[in-house]
DNA sequence: TCGGTAAGCTGACGGCATGACAGGACAAGT
DNA sequence: ACTTGTCCTGTCATGCCGTCAGCTTACCGA
């Protein structure tokens, strides 16, 4: 479908266009991380990417146009996360295992991606129906699978039937996602890293098998 | 100790100024509600209030300076929030209680002041020490509160010492935070406000009191 | 009543970002 | 060398930013 790149103006883009566009999205990337939203402009990252702003019109609309590009390759790295859920057990020990490691693989990725998350949260909370479809793309997977346990667990007469599970799932997600937005916040505020996580661990293995672990 | 409205040039603002300046706190309050962050401009609000740019450079330094002033007024009104927790019993039926009603007073605070809350949620979120104590003196009065209420029941043994109280307590209100500002999307998600609650409500009185609530 | 003083507002201006276009540079094939 | 299509940029009109000098308005004491 999208096999091809094409610029604003519906020309193919070749290698050496290609090249440019992967820098001006770096460079953007990058800004960022190093900036406000509200203060990244066109000029600064063409400037960044040794070109011009009339060059980073070629490749995208405008700003936003680019977030959601670098958003979408994001979204197939973060793909991966489903297998932070798919196919694991919530009974016993593993259970709490699973719920750590959980915990950890979203930290760890949000972490890494902070900069253009932020971003792709605003817009979405803002109504932007790009920037949410792409939020769901990333935390369906997450999102879908965490249901699918629930349910699982519910048809098994493990969980109460009163939980709904989509809900359970969505605001789980929607925790971890704000506290891995908010890392350096807990810890100008005296949580250390490691002790956040076992307590997020502890919440994620209650909301999904309404129990509490065993270690 | 700040009896005295100032202007940005030292000026003492009368009743006439003082008007003015609320005019147009109001006024990018409403732009922030109905456009992007990004897209809000100085010369639209001074349209707005039908003043002109130069008159809001008098008052504020800039957009941002303008914005945490709407958010420390949202602040102190956001102080009420502590009696969703503070002086609250978590045992028994009136921990259940006590669970949805704070998961319900979050909830309609943060519908009633999306707008500015995402962007200070932002602001902090980009590491910006004034929106991120903005953003503490809003949430600290309930994370206090749920601090020392998950203290108070480690106190007495109701709870296990293992938990970190800050951390979970944080990480509760994170939740909250994050799911109330997204409640427009779980809707779009299939997930109905009435199905929220009860979920949050569960996830809030486990983390609290670490055990199922008793209805 | 009449200045005097400080508050309140704005027109105007240099500076910079935006977004569009036309045209020049470049690489590849013939 | 010539053609073709990709790729980049100089330039320009437009519009916002942020500041200043200067004008108007309100208040107050004599």
């Amino acid at each position: 479908m999208t096999g091809q790149v094409r610029t604003v103006d519906g020309r193919v883009a070749g290698r050496r266009g290609q090249a440019t566009r992967q820098k001006l999205l770096d460079c953007l990337s990058d800004m960022l991380s190093s900036s406000p939203y509200r203060d990244v402009k066109v000029i600064d990252v063409a400037r960044k990417a040794g070109t011009s702003p009339a060059t980073f019109y070629q490749y995208f609309p405008d700003v936003e146009g680019a977030v959601l590009e670098i958003a979408e390759e994001m979204a197939k790295e973060g793909a991966q996360l489903t297998d932070l859920v798919a196919g694991r057990s919530w009974v016993g020990k593993s259970g709490w295992q699973a719920a750590e490691e959980l915990v950890d693989g979203f930290l760890s990725f949000w972490r890494k991606n902070d900069a253009i998350l932020r971003v792709i949260d605003l817009g979405a909370a803002e109504g932007d129906k790009r920037f949410y479809k792409i939020r769901m793309k990333i935390l369906n997977a997450v999102t879908n699978s965490l249901t699918e346990s629930i349910q699982e667990l519910q048809g098994r007469n493990k969980v109460d039937k009163e939980v709904n599970a989509a809900a359970m799932a969505g605001s789980i997600v929607a925790m971890l996602a704000a506290v891995a937005g908010h890392q350096k916040g807990f810890q100008s505020w005296g949580v250390k890293q490691a002790e956040l996580k076992p307590n997020l661990a502890l919440l994620v293995h209650f909301g999904i098998t309404g129990k509490k672990p065993t270690k």
